[in-house]
DNA sequence: AGCGTCACCCGGACGC
DNA sequence: TGCGTCCGGGTGACGC
């Protein structure tokens, strides 16, 4: 479940070395992989091949894509649900879940630990093409208020799903877009094109609040996946069905959107439009 | 084009 | 205890 305020988290971890090793700077001498679908483009033989001998010259992010700027190309790696970037030395043999290996020739390398097998790897010279498929940055200067309301005035689709929607926004996963809502008071299922200009100003906000105080925080841990963060220590309504709403004390309901878990409180975040 | 649904994975939770 | 089953998470493919 890295979202936006997880990737970023991780990016800077990597780039400013609060893991042990600054990732700019470092020659990729080597690749391993023991598990060829995860390496998006181009095929593994491509990417092994023009990848080596590259060096690492930033860790940034976009959306929810790791980005790691090269000397010849581009990086990037995408990790779904349950991936990580863990880093080590060189002989440390890989654990079961580390599919892709970079080996630094500095002696240590990177590994992109993916227990359910969803994330990606990507090497190419023209990156525009990725980014070019997502929505802006909700933090970034185009997402504005006046924006978000003239895109959702357009839109008949229920406002959850096309937060998530990467093409609309970029970074919004289904942890921060269940406690924006909650902080907007909006109900998940209210259609787009409902809310007034007030509501989407609202919800603008509470986006990039939740957003930078989930990056403020280093993100959430929750299942088993612990990354230091402590943003689940914040939530309002997500994985807390049935205990107390923290602004009204009415019990969290959760119910499917989209096929997606989403967890809201009935007295905050009426369904009728106001 | 917009929107909804399903497949992809597997560790953990749950039921028996 | 051990086994079987279900769940969830982000995204791309697919169908309407």
């Amino acid at each position: 479940m890295p979202e936006l305020p997880e990737v970023e988290t991780i990016a800077r971890n990597l780039r400013e070395g609060r893991l042990g090793l600054q990732v700019p700077g470092q020659k990729i001498a080597d690749i391993s992989n023991d598990w060829r679908r995860q390496i998006a483009m181009p095929d593994w033989e491509s990417f092994h091949e023009q990848l080596c001998g590259q060096t690492i010259l930033d860790v940034q992010r976009r959306g929810k894509y790791l980005v790691f700027p090269c000397s010849k190309g581009t990086l990037l790696i995408h990790l779904r649900m349950s991936g990580d970037i863990l880093l080590a030395d060189h002989h440390q043999p890989a654990g079961g879940h580390e599919h892709t290996i970079f080996y630094f020739a500095d002696g240590w390398s990177m590994r992109f630990s993916n227990t359910r097998k969803f994330g990606r790897v990507f090497y190419t010279t023209n990156p525009a093409a990725i980014y070019d498929k997502l929505g802006p940055e909700p933090l970034g200067d185009i997402f504005t208020a006046n924006w978000f309301y003239s895109r959702l005035s357009r839109r008949k689709r229920k406002i959850k799903p096309l937060m998530m929607d990467q093409s609309f926004l970029a970074g919004m996963g289904n942890i921060y877009t269940d406690e924006a809502l909650h902080r907007a008071h909006i109900h998940p299922e209210r259609n787009a094109d409902t809310l007034s200009f007030k509501e989407a100003e609202t919800l603008w906000q509470y986006i990039r609040e939740t957003l930078e105080e989930g990056i403020q925080r280093q993100g959430a841990s929750i299942d088993w996946i612990y990354r230091g963060g402590d943003f689940q220590n914040a939530f309002q309504v997500y994985h807390r069905t049935g205990l107390p709403c923290p602004t009204c004390g009415t019990a969290i309901e959760r119910i499917l959107v989209g096929q997606r878990s989403t967890h809201f409180c009935p007295a905050c975040q009426p369904e009728t439009v106001p």
